[in-house]
DNA sequence: ATTCATAATTATGAATTCAGAATCTGTACA
DNA sequence: TGTACAGATTCTGAATTCATAATTATGAAT
């Protein structure tokens, strides 16, 4: 992970170590091999990663910026826990964010904008017996729409957001028949976006967000 | 600022150093003691703030995790700037978020809280002729709308946009005549709130925003 | 005089050191 | 047996040191 610094022959990081370490410990998080509210044990990490305890100080200010943990004084860092609350708080604002870019997008995308969702979309079809591939190709979807939209503030939030949704247990966890109802919301969205009905669209993608939020996941 | 640590009689700080400094930062950026653009001279505020350099990195860090400053590999941290097309899409976000509260609001809160944004309503009628305390209330009215609403992320991100729009030069440059019309766009706004009417609530915060940023400001 | 190469300086990024707070251990005592 | 205290240990927060990259200054050659 150092990548190079005790390395002789150091080629020069293209990226700051601080950023690395906080890559590296969304990963981790995210995989929860780091458990909501345990403690962030620096040593440890630092013997794991290979780096001393000054850019691994400097990569929790960032994750406690965003979120993902909790600095207590004198007490060091601690994974965030989600509140069944803070989930449905986030998820709320994933759903208002993700169908306002929508509306946005039905308005003003180019057509050529709009084909490549359509091939995006297309993908998400075929994907479907496979639920791994439909989740990829549907955070695709979602990703597509908001680099369209173009809002830098916009997609920052949502990423951080979205990340924050996955601290949440069961984040992945459908019940039964989701998948395809996910697939017939998307195939209506996609319509919307095509016949450039933005208000429709805003409201079949929070429509979306709320069915997917009561079958407990993040993505769909 | 050190606030202790080479002081012998340290009553110990009740909030980490690198946090202070990030207040410290964030006040002289938002003050243009620092402007957007210049480079942070690491060196020369810990002369000034009394501290090594750790914490002032660290807090650094933190600053560019909110977009105030943007971190440049080897070459050290600059104040944001903000393009015109930057602040329109913080804007629309802001616009976005705060019109989403004011209907979750008039949905949701109790009497009590409607009363409570009454009295700060009123406030905002009375201020009128000075125009800091027309800002200083408007503020408070916005604010405790958020706080009402009670999604602890969509008032971390607010914040952060508001943040955001004030690096924005004739931030609180507003036309002749925009403090009556914002007045009498809150008096509807505050109407609507009380007759408990959230999509007229929504779109009536909405166009407020529209307005304001017509009239080139962040909050009104 | 201008440009290019090279040396000196400065600043960043990261490791290390240091001071003090929090925690743990073990013992004395009720 | 349980509790409170003293000391040792561990860990955090912050300062300092160190290595290297970037910048500036110096000087030679055209």
């Amino acid at each position: 992970m150092p990548a190079h610094p005790a390395n002789p022959a150091a080629p020069l990081a293209s990226t700051a170590l601080y950023e690395q370490v906080a890559d590296q410990l969304r990963q981790r998080i995210l995989a929860r091999e780091m458990e909501p509210g345990s403690w962030v044990d620096e040593l440890k990490l630092c013997g794991e990663l290979g780096i001393s305890r000054t850019p691994l100080r400097e990569a929790l200010k960032v994750l406690a910026a965003e979120g993902l943990v909790t600095m207590k004084l004198r007490r060091g860092a601690y994974v965030t826990e989600m509140s069944e609350r803070d989930v449905r708080e986030a998820y709320q604002l994933l759903a208002l964010l993700e169908s306002d870019a929508a509306a946005e997008v039905a308005a003003r995308a180019t057509d050529a904008q709009l084909t490549e969702l359509g091939h995006l979309h297309r993908a998400l079809e075929e994907a479907l017996p496979d639920r791994d591939a439909f989740f990829a190709a549907n955070e695709q979807f979602h990703l597509r729409v908001l680099e369209i939209d173009g809002n830098r503030w916009r997609l920052q939030i949502v990423g951080d957001l979205r990340r924050l949704m996955k601290l949440n247990r069961h984040h992945s966890l459908f019940r039964e028949g989701r998948l395809e109802e996910s697939l017939l919301e998307h195939r209506a969205i996609m319509q919307a976006l095509l016949s450039r009905d933005a208000p429709a669209c805003r409201q079949l993608v929070q429509t979306h967000f709320s069915n997917g939020l009561s079958a407990t996941q993040t993505a769909s």
